[in-house]
DNA sequence: CCTGGCATG
DNA sequence: CATGGCAGG
């Protein structure tokens, strides 16, 4: 047994470097607690450049576990969104642990779900939709990625929905290697799927594209999702003929954060980062009203996004 | 990933045999809830046979991990209930991470703790004393039984105090062998003591000792603490020179429990085993004044109990 | 059904 | 600082 007082070890990892948050390290000793610089996402606007009427709500979240999400009244915030499509990532549950307060919704009867084939409640997607999309599919269509739970990829008349939870590159990078596989898989996978019909892609890319995209840039350079590695993987995404809709949309707004930390009361401070998206490809953009981000709903360490479409 | 409806299997352990607690299975089919038959604990007796004074009085309980009990409150049970010595079971924490609601506790300067050496947050006993022991010591003295973190004997000037978390024989006995062995040589252990001085024992014991004390010994002859061998061992116990001081003075008291699991609402049922125990070597059955079952106190699946002695 | 630890984020 | 799964009870 352990017994009497014991100097305690110091640990190996600890949450030290990665994900960088605080403003004020050991270098400023400001001792004010500096008021947060918060973004209010203006109006949702409905229609296209070009006078149409959107007619397509998307609302993509990555809930971080959805049971402890519903329980947290995250449906309720869906009722009250209601959009056409909603889209899941990071559920971590298997279908048949899933809540009845969801299987049952009536407002969405075709849904679909895709969990991890090794790890019970790691990761996993979901899509629920109004109507019923003319195919699903599921994974990208390599072994070596498709045991996770990722992405579910959704047929509609005139274009493909694919929502994804791309993998996390991990404490200590030690994931890197993988992410850029699969950054070329699933870039080489969109691009098969624009050759017939555009694309909408949207959920957690888990990266920030842009300094602009989080709030420390500059202590979080060797963190996972803002390796130059995987801003590259982004870029060369956008490079393939696809377009980030929110910052097609607003260029130069800063402070718009889509996750953060629950450590060191983050989202308080908005001190966060933009990894959900949605990305359309190119000839999409005429047919596009809007993109939003709902960093007023809780329960989750991210928050919802929103797109408005004419399809 | 997985998709799609999959057939559950069937799990090859699950709750069933072990513990068996329900009394209506598919034998009986009274739809009544039939009311619990409750266990009301006498007001304490402190004087002794001979009209002493009880001037010691000693609480045990396990806490089933310190951590959740202190945010229940039990240190507020413990001021009310203020004993001269507490005795806790399963506080599951690391010294280091003991809350300081306990660590800076002014009514208990003498303070001592004990846990296991592999497996963080598994077992772990404590003593806390308002007059310092003339001596503590830590384990049983064999190295195959000390890792766990189970014993803690403090030495008095008239009495040795021994509080134990004995090791529960497992699911589908897979330790019951491992039992044996502890039974005898903390037998051996106790025994060697109380040829220096007389002993009082406390803790859980796990193990209900006769059918008297198990609201369901029928359902229970494989469950763990209730098998032969163990009920045996504590037969053994006894007849080396001990008293089970609660029996001794409730020799027909049923009812009278201080562990319910938590599964199935066994406490509001009164669905529960005697497995926490006050044990004094038999010389000191004249200084017993009360055994008392503190079965109204919440925080943990065991209730405390409290021993009153004139020393 | 609860605990505390663990991997993961 | 959250999640879910796990061993242990």
């Amino acid at each position: 047994m352990k017994r009497g007082k014991k100097a305690e070890e110091a640990t190996a990892e600890g949450d030290g470097e990665a994900n960088s948050e605080s403003t004020n390290k050991k270098a400023k000793k400001s001792k004010e607690p500096e008021a947060p610089i918060l973004y209010e996402d203006p109006p949702d606007k409905t229609t296209s450049k070009d006078g149409l009427d959107a007619n397509m709500k998307i609302t993509s979240w990555n809930v971080d576990g959805l049971r402890a999400w519903v329980k947290k009244n995250g449906l309720d915030w869906v009722r009250e969104e209601d959009p056409d499509v909603l889209c899941l990532q990071e559920t971590k549950c298997a279908e048949k642990d899933l809540p009845a307060d969801i299987t049952s919704m009536p407002e969405y009867p075709h849904k679909y779900w895709c969990v991890s084939d090794d790890k019970e409640g790691y990761s996993g997607v979901a899509m629920l939709c109004k109507t019923e999309p003319t195919k699903v599919t599921y994974g990208i269509g390599k072994e070596e990625h498709d045991k996770e739970g990722r992405v579910i990829t959704a047929e509609f008349p005139t274009f493909y929905l694919v929502t994804a939870y791309v993998p996390n590159a991990g404490r200590g990078l030690v994931r890197l290697d993988y992410r850029k596989t699969w950054d070329a898989d699933f870039r080489a996978y969109l691009s098969e799927l624009d050759m017939q019909k555009p694309l909408v892609l949207c959920g957690d890319l888990n990266v920030a594209h842009r300094e602009i995209d989080l709030k420390n840039p500059k202590g979080n350079k060797k963190s996972a999702g803002f390796t130059p590695e995987e801003r590259e993987g982004f870029g060369q995404l956008l490079e393939a003929g696809f377009v980030d809709s929110f910052r097609e949309l607003y260029p130069e707004q800063a402070n718009a954060y889509t996750f953060w930390t629950y450590m060191m009361n983050s989202r308080s401070k908005n001190v966060g980062w933009r990894l959900d998206y949605f990305v359309l490809s190119s000839s999409l953009v005429p047919a596009l009203c809007d993109s939003k981000i709902r960093n007023k709903a809780m329960g989750s360490d991210h928050c919802p996004i929103t797109l408005h479409l004419v399809v």
